[in-house]
DNA sequence: CCCCATTTGTCCGTATGTATA
DNA sequence: CTATACATACGGACAAATGGG
């Protein structure tokens, strides 16, 4: 048992909500997987030094993500736990890497269009200034529960059909296989931990003061030239990240 | 200019400390890199669809961290902005990885013990049950500012002097080849982002909220035994990771 | 030098949210 | 449920400092 520290006062983040994030946490971790359920509300009150009102209102948040369901008598039950873990190789692969670990994955196109390259983005696909890119925003799921959304850039005049075939496939390596392109690699990923925007608290379900990790990457096929350029941020309580070099 | 969301009220997260992150972040996206100054408090509070005074109540709190500097009648300068590029390779080197992007590295051991393997370490190291291992707590640190923690575990019977040899000469690299170990590399790497606990916000010096980005990752000698066992935990608004596959 | 627009600093009061007892 | 204390957020007004005509 890790002794926890008190949680802290007047630094604009609410109690409640401290103790929601070491409550979600602890969950994830599996320190109450030998009950099934969250400590007593007096308990984790003694435990943070706060009062039981301020626990329950931590609680309350968590019963509305969905997370721990309270029964009067019986105490609060967690409902979900771990985080998938996402493997990041030379083979990145969104569902295969996901394999087994969910039961179900969905995957949603939310909107398509084309346009052409702003300058980071002919940068990364090594396109000539303005050329066309089919751009997809979509946000993928593990069982219902959001895991990412992406912002994925591809060229045009190599892959038209990216957006119709994403929606019939449900994914980019399949989609990508229905244009003719059977293999290709993780060039490269760049990746930052921030606060999430509105934007990706509502698209995520994920409720404020939450974390997204952001990963930049270009995909290559086997020649070495880029076709896909991607931003995808990661719901990052509901994920872990093993690195395969 | 991207338009910006307006902020998110009664989510237990104070409107002060969620614009204080957003322009912390602009800042690091070099966003008022024009200017080399944040923009006016009357605009950001336009922007954010707040109050003057909950902008200053941010600006205050950036400035606290020494990431600005207000001048009367001039406005509030940038103090320091980017953050620094980790990468991670087969070859990850803490104070190389760094090299040319902060002019001074430094590197603090905070405590040191031997002590018997706990499962999960033994089972990182591929030792028996209970064997000895040394414990390192260190800081580093780039041109003055905390970068990161970690509690690193090596091998007690192979080497015995590691803190000794850490202290003298401030890197692990060196002191593994002071004890005979020429190069290494890295076997595994998982990487999860989490809100910052109370004792990471002291060692790291973060303000509350902020976001660490943790680190497992095993080291081993080019035979494949592993020499090192670490938990890194990075101040995540100072640095970016590049993952290199 | 003064004048003036801009920008930060400080003060007032008031309403609401958070936390305790 | 009540009552109390403090933090947060707003609105307005004015002072103080800066830099450019």
């Amino acid at each position: 048992m890790v002794a926890r520290k008190a949680v802290e006062r007047q630094t604009g983040v609410a109690l409640w909500r401290q103790i929601a994030d070491r409550v979600r946490l602890a969950i994830s971790n599996g320190d109450y997987d030998a009950t099934g359920m969250v400590p007593p509300e007096t308990a984790l009150a003694r435990e943070f030094g706060v009062n039981r009102h301020t626990v329950r209102s931590a609680l309350a948040a968590l019963a509305e993500e969905g997370l721990v369901r309270a029964v009067q008598g019986r105490g609060t039950l967690i409902e979900r736990k771990g985080r998938v873990t996402y493997p990041i190789s030379r083979r990145t692969r969104f569902s295969a890497g996901l394999g087994g670990q969910v039961k179900e994955i969905g995957s949603q196109l939310l909107a398509h269009r084309e346009v052409q390259a702003s300058s980071e983005v002919a940068a990364a696909l090594a396109l000539p200034p303005g050329a066309v890119v089919v751009e997809l925003q979509t946000v993928s799921s593990g069982d219902g529960r959001p895991l990412s959304a992406t912002i994925a850039y591809f060229p045009a005049g190599r892959f038209p059909e990216m957006a119709q075939r994403y929606v019939r496939l449900g994914s980019v390596t399949k989609a990508f296989a229905a244009q003719g392109l059977d293999d290709y690699v993780r060039v490269s990923t760049e990746i930052v931990a921030r606060h999430a925007d509105a934007e990706e608290l509502k698209l995520l379900k994920l409720s404020a003061g939450a974390i997204v990790i952001e990963a930049l990457s270009v995909n290559a096929d086997v020649e070495g030239r880029p076709v896909e350029y991607s931003r995808t941020r990661f719901a990052a309580d509901r994920m872990k990240f093993r690195i395969e070099t």
